[in-house]
RNA sequence: GGCGACGUGGCCGAGUGGCUUAGGCACGGGUCUGCAAAACCCGCUACACCGGUUCAAUUCCGGUCGUCGCCUCCA
């Protein structure tokens, strides 16, 4: 492509009023509370949030890429009402899975985890939009997992046995509040594998003691390395502190990975853990979750080959976050056309001429809706951010600047207006990239261009389409437009 | 079986006790244009089914049917 892509502006901060509109309206839902509640972050002016990141042994699909757009999608919102962000977004990079994968293929785990970790930064940094602020791996905090561990053995919520630790489940009576477990269903359907020494099928390991020729690192219980859920908390618990605001991920995290990160970390603080539970809705191909073990997996990476990132990023955004959402290709053609709709009312404003002051009628009106609808925007995005109710508010927006537009009676003045405030609102749903609408001409190609109206002008069409065609050919479109032409690179 | 969520017009997708014909895509008609594209205007106007509550229900309650997710691989 060859629009130019600039680095990321500053992210907006709304006007004192649209603050206040989102402040009075702003509710997250809370999975474990399972209704929409009052947000106010923990500490005053900030906002403290940990989703769940990859396991990596593997390329992350989209499936994936949804709870890491999501939270900069939130990251962004909290920052435009004028707070401070902390977004921790863990990668696992220790796992059987992964230990698994290295094997498979005859090589280190290690090695495994670092190409698919530097895979996962590659992907998602080409989404364009930031990266969380701190991305802690798990093999660089064995020291505060241990440390959580050693609390948990130490108040008894945890034992040691044939050199693995376990999480005693029956010590913590709170166990199932988040996913809506009894304990004694779930014991009717559980079974201990024949190597494990745990004392209740639902208990489950925070440590796991190294079999030959695993990876390990030395602990008081002997070589080992972490279970899958303690590394979670404890990394959220060191960066964020016990009490943070936001800890989201897939629904499919809730159990037991988030049972368990919650029972482990409020068994050790003897306090809460996290004040609001996000989890978004699976991405379903064909009325089936998209999953590694189905095989129907589409990966970031090969979609990025195919589409823009704003094209996914919209996508993702035109559904809330928390609902179930049918993916193809469909879905995302629709959204590159969206994308251009955006991005051609961007490339109208960029060289509008301008109607006189005095002779603008549609201003009034059109800065009036302006208003109304930046008001709407911020109430939807306040209310458990709804994406989807937000971009269909740009997207009216839109219709009525258009409309301004193409009957020329708004003033130069107030279009440079909606375009500065039509580029706040994308920037918060991450589609700034539609704004950017400079790129370069080839002369070849601009020549072409100027040649053909000639040919136009002198009525010589026939010349001037074949000129059209070989101008497609290298990748623009000729659009005729009042007094000249304009070039667009084809999508 | 237990737990959770959901069924909106050709498709996707917000939302609400009685004017949002949300919004987008697609489609049809028109304006503009040598043609085309873009844009604009107009049209297509729904709420799974059956009861109940109500002056009024797509929105509340109950039931039926159907769908999805989780119940130790899973974002």
């Amino acid at each position: 492509m060859s629009e130019v892509r600039q680095s990321a502006e500053a992210p907006p901060r709304f006007s004192p009023e649209l603050v206040q509109a989102a402040l009075a309206e702003l509710r997250v839902y809370d999975s474990l509370r399972q209704d929409k509640l009052a947000f106010a972050p923990r500490d005053s002016g900030h906002v403290t949030m940990y989703f769940c990141g990859p396991t990596v042994y593997n390329y992350i699909h989209l499936g994936n890429a949804r709870p890491f757009v999501i939270s900069l999608v939130a990251k962004r919102f909290f920052e435009s009402l004028g707070w401070g962000v902390t977004l921790v977004e863990n990668i696992t990079d220790i796992d059987d899975r992964i230990i698994a994968k290295g094997n498979q293929d005859g090589r280190s785990w290690k090695d495994v985890a670092e190409e698919f970790s530097d895979a996962y930064v590659e992907d998602t940094q080409r989404l364009g939009l930031g990266r969380p602020d701190i991305e802690p791996r798990a093999t660089e905090h064995i020291p505060e997992i241990l440390e959580l561990i050693g609390k948990l053995v130490e108040r008894k919520h945890a034992y040691p046995a044939g050199g693995d630790v376990y999480f005693d489940v029956s010590s913590f009576t709170g166990y199932g509040k988040l996913s809506k477990q009894q304990t004694g269903e779930m014991r009717s359907g559980a079974r201990i594998a024949p190597d494990e020494d745990k004392h209740d099928p639902l208990d489950f390991a925070v440590w796991k003691g190294a079999k030959p020729d695993e990876p390990s690192w030395d602990s008081p219980w002997g070589p080992g390395r972490p279970g899958w859920h303690i590394e979670c908390s404890a990394m959220s618990l060191k960066y964020l502190g016990a009490g943070f605001d936001i800890h989201g991920g897939g629904r499919d995290l809730i159990f037991p990975h988030h049972e368990n990160e919650v029972a482990q970390s409020e068994a050790a603080l003897g306090e809460t853990f996290v004040r609001f539970w996000a989890h978004n809705g699976m991405l379903l191909t064909q009325e089936e979750k998209m999953s590694k073990s189905l095989g129907n997996i589409f990966l970031l990476r090969n979609a990025l080959e195919e589409y823009e990132p704003e094209e996914l990023i919209l996508y993702f955004m035109s559904s809330h976050y928390r609902s179930p959402m049918e993916f193809s290709r469909e879905l995302l053609d629709e959204a590159r056309q969206q994308v251009e709709r955006l991005r051609n009312q961007f490339r109208t404003l960029g060289d509008y001429p301008g109607a006189a002051e005095a002779d603008a009628p549609a201003d009034e009106a059109t800065l009036a809706s302006l208003v109304q609808h930046q008001e709407a925007f911020v109430r939807e995005m306040a209310d458990d951010l709804n994406t989807a109710g937000a971009l269909g508010e740009i997207f009216a927006l839109t219709r009525k600047v258009n409309s301004a537009l193409a009957s020329r009676s708004l003033s130069q003045t107030a279009a440079e207006t909606l375009r500065n405030a039509l580029a706040e609102l994308l920037y918060v749903l991450g589609l700034e990239a539609v704004t950017r609408v400079e790129f370069s001409l080839p002369e070849e190609i601009v020549e072409m261009a100027e040649e053909r109206q000639r040919r136009r002008a002198a009525r010589d069409f026939a010349e001037a389409d074949r000129l059209r065609d070989a101008i497609t050919e290298r990748g623009y479109e000729v659009r005729d437009v009042p007094g000249g032409f304009k070039l667009v690179p084809l999508v």
